[in-house]
DNA sequence: GTCTATATGATGATAGAC
DNA sequence: GTCTATCATCATATAGAC
């Protein structure tokens, strides 16, 4: 396994990031926790997925906590990030449902990826530690945030109803989205599809 | 413990049915599964958790999936039998929207109970053996066609709307709900303010 | 930074008394 | 039907060589 890994390596470009090893590791224990849930997945397990051993693996976390609250740190991060640029992109050219569109899009496609980040949150956020739930509530929060000032301008400006909420549809846009986790199936499904579908749901008749 | 549930039994009324402490297992199994989740609760956890020792568990069911077994197949009757008694009731003496609106609540209302089978089902299913996945697929795909067929009958009657298909909205409807489990506080939230709120969404502009 | 041990405790499951 | 052991295995985490 590790030598498989070096193979893939540039050895003659630039030096790999030092934290390298460790984004691996992350992507690889996002993948496991995401398939079997917090308790199923042993810091052995997930030092084997890496090609790693768990002393390696030890050097770059300092607990099975620290390890998972990087991870849902990260998705946090990641997932505001690409449905922000979505976002941003859509609205420098488009109207405001493309826009909306975009967005949906954007979190189903971060959310149904391989190896996310954000797909591993949802599985596993329920049992996780109460420490890291705490510990983490701050990206939630902000995330929700987010999605709940984006649905409130749009209500403001016409294009989304007002006879729901905005913190109502949200939660309910947030519970059809991530619950695609359990059935989309990507040769039968698409995240476009979707997407326009909770559009028609929650904008304004035309 | 023990002493605590014996006292709570009826000693000159009927006896026991045999399979008591059985459901009363599941019961208490379900409670720490919906928490902890599938890995983290151990038969150890759980014969504590019901007041019995783990050797008095291993003759009611003969291994964790077993149980796990049980406790999803019991879980998917439960909510079907009650969604479906809520219906045929409204049904009775309403019309379709006030039908629908009861359907919905009586499924929030069955999963966000404390003891709930099908939350614990649901927080769990995805991070189960594969070989339960399978063996409570009927189940699962019953309780799906039950909604479809809802949703088929209600939109061909013209209350909800036709342009989005039976099966999209009910994995949308199922989303919105299940996900109620992540953020849902009782004293704050209500079932019945959820269920209109999605009502509003499928239902045709009147 | 990565490796090979290893300490310490918890897990699913079983055997057999009452 | 319930209990008290107990086995073999696996978990997190650490120590220390290279």
């Amino acid at each position: 396994m590790t030598i498989e890994r070096k193979a893939h390596r540039r050895q003659d470009a630039a030096p790999a990031a030092p934290s390298d090893t460790r984004q691996h590791i992350l992507t690889c224990a996002a993948r496991l926790f995401r398939k079997l849930g917090y308790a199923a997945v042993s810091l052995r397990d997930v030092a084997s997925e890496a090609g790693v051993t768990t002393g390696s693996l030890y050097h770059h976390f300092g607990s099975k906590e620290d390890l998972v609250l990087a991870l849902l740190e990260q998705g946090y991060e990641q997932i505001l990030r690409v449905v922000q640029a979505a976002l941003e992109t859509a609205q420098a050219k488009s109207d405001a449902r493309t826009s909306m569109l975009a967005a949906l899009t954007a979190h189903l496609r971060c959310l149904l990826a391989a190896d996310s980040l954000p797909a591993a949150n949802i599985r596993i956020f329920a049992h996780v530690p109460e420490t890291l739930r705490q510990a983490t509530l701050r990206g939630r929060r902000n995330y929700e945030r987010f999605w709940v000032d984006l649905i409130r301008t749009f209500s403001s400006e016409g294009f989304v109803r007002p006879d729901v909420e905005p913190k109502a549809l949200v939660m309910i846009l947030f519970g059809a989205m991530n619950w695609s986790l359990e059935w989309f199936k990507p040769g039968r499904d698409s995240p476009e599809a979707l997407a326009e579908n909770l559009l028609k749901l929650i904008e304004t008749e035309s």
